[in-house]
DNA sequence: TTGAAAGCGCTAACAG
DNA sequence: CTGTTAGCGCTTTCAA
């Protein structure tokens, strides 16, 4: 079918010089007499010829491929950390293998498993919102195999990670919602063993706190990151007899899943609820009323995870950065009311 | 750093056998005796042996690799092909490299090149936006390389391709805002040269024809496929003497971003302006009003193309079929206007 | 029933 | 300056 790629035998016997002639002169070694390294090289190129990544895997033990995993990539947020993950990857000369885990606990250990048959070089990944038991991880680390994680990190596991500061983001939600004359702020949060779950909700309560507003467990709902979750959580939010004046929804797809479900409501965004999310740019400015929201820089989040992958096969270091990028809370006119200001 | 992986020859060496006993009994060739077969089965699964791709590889000259072009992979409708793509893939024991072109004809050419370089198998691919030049496609076909294209496809080619009934498609909206009183309905339409743009072109005027209705050259304007030239497109049909009374945008981006600005302009949407775009489902149903649109089976759509890639790896075949997918208008809220009901 | 040897494409140490 | 050789991990004749 296919033609066969030209090696370095096909331009040895060609050029009736030895394999190791050729391959010295592909490089310029010094050893090769110019004249016929110019010849080489120049046939080289007439042949189109290119080195067999296999071979040289095989040879040197490195297949230059890093495996990702992910929860989901039919997502904003996970699209665009391997966009930036891929964007630093290519600059070294690599690329990765995308492996999702649907947010499913077996298919992140099968994902990890084929990931180590197909040789990646090492993992960089989020777990999925299942995964509470992280031994197949653990294996991993006591193997000394390079593994980053992202945003969902294990914080009992000593891996370099990106996250993003939650606490201070959610906190300064809080500060914004009662600037805005709310009391009643409710939380949407994720499964709570997920460290985002947790990390936000610590600044969630701290925000409270700061805010002088007592924290009311009936606002504060855990649920899996699905919008079907997210619609059940916001209903059952909005059938409290004192329903919140003030929504955050830990991600985006909660976050747009509790404004259908306010909406369908009859109840008035920002007037009778307001509402914020983690979100991207792009969809918070197309739904009405535009969407308050932290923006993560899910870009820069995978050229980090990357940067602290080949720190780790470069330097051979173990060495556990743990890196935590800034967000920005964009103010639209989903949680702004009027009446107040 | 990692520990090396398990080799044959370690097995060997620990059985005190030979490498190709090892090899034979992993495969369980009826030569090697039972209990030998079974003896070193066992030790292989105890030391965590699986085979080395790279070696398989070279040996074999297959990489199990697919390459994936698409013009951006933050966008639901190719993160979602790829989701499909991928699905199929490893039910095959197949993975794909994904490389993106940003819409860039220079990229899509590097891409290809370093696909090859890294000896994949084959290509599945959507052309960018900036594609006029096929010739390092038409490259590959003279290789006989294996070849697939989707959504956007090169229809001077003869490659298996997957895409979607886009005339019909088109055709049935102009009726649908035909039944909903619309008159002056305006296309924005992608590059005149992507196959998708002719083909939704083509059911616009057949679509018009039928209708009764005459085509308005003011009203078809083409931009590229970005939501900054989406919304330059529609300022530029809402500062026409006579503005449209219907949009119809070529694909998600353009539909929101034209939305965006129809009512930065204060209009109201159907009332004034009709729109409906070619979108994916969860988001057509956040925005408000929830858009009109025709749904794309993405999904499937990736895993027809994995399909056809297959079909031409495993049949050693060169026939080239076209899947033409069909597509369904969802009708909501942003093209019904109530008062002509 | 098992082992030895060649070869996939490449590099590098060792000889000339 | 250039060639020979061995070896990366594996399969597959060919021998024994």
């Amino acid at each position: 079918m296919v033609k066969r790629h030209v090696s370095l035998k096909d331009l040895a016997v060609e050029l009736g010089v030895s394999v190791s002639t050729v391959s010295r002169a592909l490089k310029n070694h010094p050893d090769i007499s110019h004249q016929l390294t110019d010849k080489i090289q120049k046939i080289a190129i007439e042949r189109n010829y290119t080195p067999n990544p296999l071979a040289m895997g095989l040879l040197k033990a490195q297949t230059k491929m890093i495996g990702v995993i992910i929860p989901d990539i039919v997502t904003h947020f996970f699209a665009s950390v391997i966009s930036g993950i891929e964007s630093v990857a290519k600059e070294k000369g690599y690329f990765i293998v995308i492996s999702s885990s649907n947010e499913s606990f077996e298919k992140e250990k099968e994902s990890v498993d084929n990931l180590l048959k197909s040789r990646v070089e090492g993992i960089i990944a989020c777990i999925s919102q299942e995964t509470n038991d992280i031994s197949h991880f653990q294996r991993l680390i006591n193997n000394e195999f390079p593994l980053v994680f992202f945003d969902r990190i294990c914080e009992v596991l000593s891996v370099p990670s990106v996250t993003v500061n939650g606490f201070e983001a959610v906190k300064s939600i809080i500060h914004h919602f009662k600037d805005n004359g709310c009391k009643r702020i409710a939380y949407i949060s994720g499964p709570s063993h997920l460290s985002i779950s947790k990390n936000r909700k610590e600044g969630y309560l701290e925000g409270l706190n700061e805010c002088g507003l007592e924290f009311n467990p009936d606002l504060l709902v855990e649920c899996n990151l699905s919008a079907a979750d997210a619609s059940l959580a916001t209903k059952q939010l909005l059938s409290l007899d004192k329903k919140p004046d003030a929504i955050f929804g830990i991600n985006d797809t909660i976050a747009f899943a509790a404004m259908k479900v306010i909406k369908k409501h009859g109840l008035k965004i920002p007037e009778d609820i307001a509402l914020v999310g983690f979100t991207d740019e792009f969809h918070s400015t197309v739904v009405e009323p535009t969407l308050t929201s932290v923006t993560h820089p899910t870009f820069l989040m995978g050229r980090e995870a990357a940067r602290l992958f080949f720190n780790i096969i470069e330097k051979e270091s173990t060495y556990h950065e743990k890196v935590i990028l800034p967000t920005e809370l964009i103010i639209r006119d989903s949680s702004v009311k009027r009446n107040v200001l």
